[in-house]
DNA sequence: TTATATCTTGACTGCGTATTCAAGAATCGC
DNA sequence: GCGATTCTTGAATACGCAGTCAAGATATAA
């Protein structure tokens, strides 16, 4: 997963990832096939491990639009950890967006998936009178995905922490 | 620059190059060198067309803030209209954006100089007394080139109109 | 027209990388 | 302990793609 999240698929040579899965290539191809099923593989662990924490912030002890505010502040903290690794969903969607492969496919679900999660939240908000911007649950929740895949590109583009966190910020503003 | 812009450096092959060129390997090699030298040479076209036209929307008559907001709104347009090419600025900085390959540093200072643009806009309009809202300039410019390669993502992702409408549509109430 | 220079062609080469496979090692059941 | 099964190893293979080159076509100049 981490070699597929670094160094996107065609990036990532075979030799790569069975030095880093500590496997020669026999057993690799018993255990999952090929390159392609292999990446699959990843990109379904990413899923259920890094991109679901963001969705269990949402459900922690807390008001509807403190959890959202987490959730904004939360995946700032992770895009500017140094590392540059990114969003894997995101890398998959530039590198297979365009072409109809699978896996494209995989991740525009694993992205309206989280948006949802995020609306959902938002109109609760909005019910419990906690949000009282006048822009819609549906906009704001687009607005936030569409931080978190900017931030993606932005640390890449070697974004500073202060410009990470003047973009959380902005949007923060958003959610009162 | 169609072909690496829609398909990257690795998933655009010297096949798909040439033919969209109407060349022959021979001639090709002999006029740009090498692939990566041909990439570069397209990122550049890039550059002082498509990106530069953004550049070029914040000079038209209007006043500085107007002009923002025309931006704003012409990178939702831009990235809405279909064909789910994207941007070959951020797309670069997805793919080599974690080496140190040249063609991210040129990425990176493009970037740069797109927000720069943005943000010395800002300045004008706050002098102006035309920005009200308690952002600085700093961190609305920075948001502002967040969204658009966060739309870059989304477009990918297959976001209808109405969503990128809504993302448009939240960073301009930011700017007023 | 003809000699020279430049451009074009596409088969060929070399190389890197995904994938296979058969032999050997380790594990498991009895 | 021993046969059967599963796992591991790494060299060999297959293949696609970046890059080359010599021969032929075209343009230029005298």
């Amino acid at each position: 997963m981490d070699v597929f999240w670094r160094k996107g698929y065609e990036g990532a040579s075979c030799e790569d990832l069975l030095s880093a899965m500590g496997l020669n290539s026999g057993s690799m191809y018993a255990a999952f096939g090929d390159k392609q099923s292999l990446y699959d593989r990843a990109f379904d662990l990413y899923c259920e491990t890094v991109f679901s924490m963001g969705i269990e912030v949402l459900e922690r002890p807390g008001t509807p639009l403190e959890n959202v505010r987490a959730l904004v502040r939360c995946m700032g903290d992770h895009m500017s950890s140094g590392d540059c690794k990114g969003c894997f969903v995101g890398n998959t969607l530039i590198e297979f967006g365009a072409e109809n492969k699978g896996v494209a496919e995989m991740a525009r679900r694993a992205m309206k998936h989280f948006q949802d999660a995020v609306e959902k939240k938002l109109k609760a908000a909005r019910r419990l009178g906690e949000l009282s911007s006048d822009l819609r649950p549906r906009d704001l929740a687009a607005s936030i995905v569409n931080m978190a895949q900017g931030l993606n590109v932005m640390s890449k583009a070697g974004a500073d922490e202060k410009t990470i966190r003047g973009v959380v910020n902005t949007t923060l503003s958003l959610l009162c």
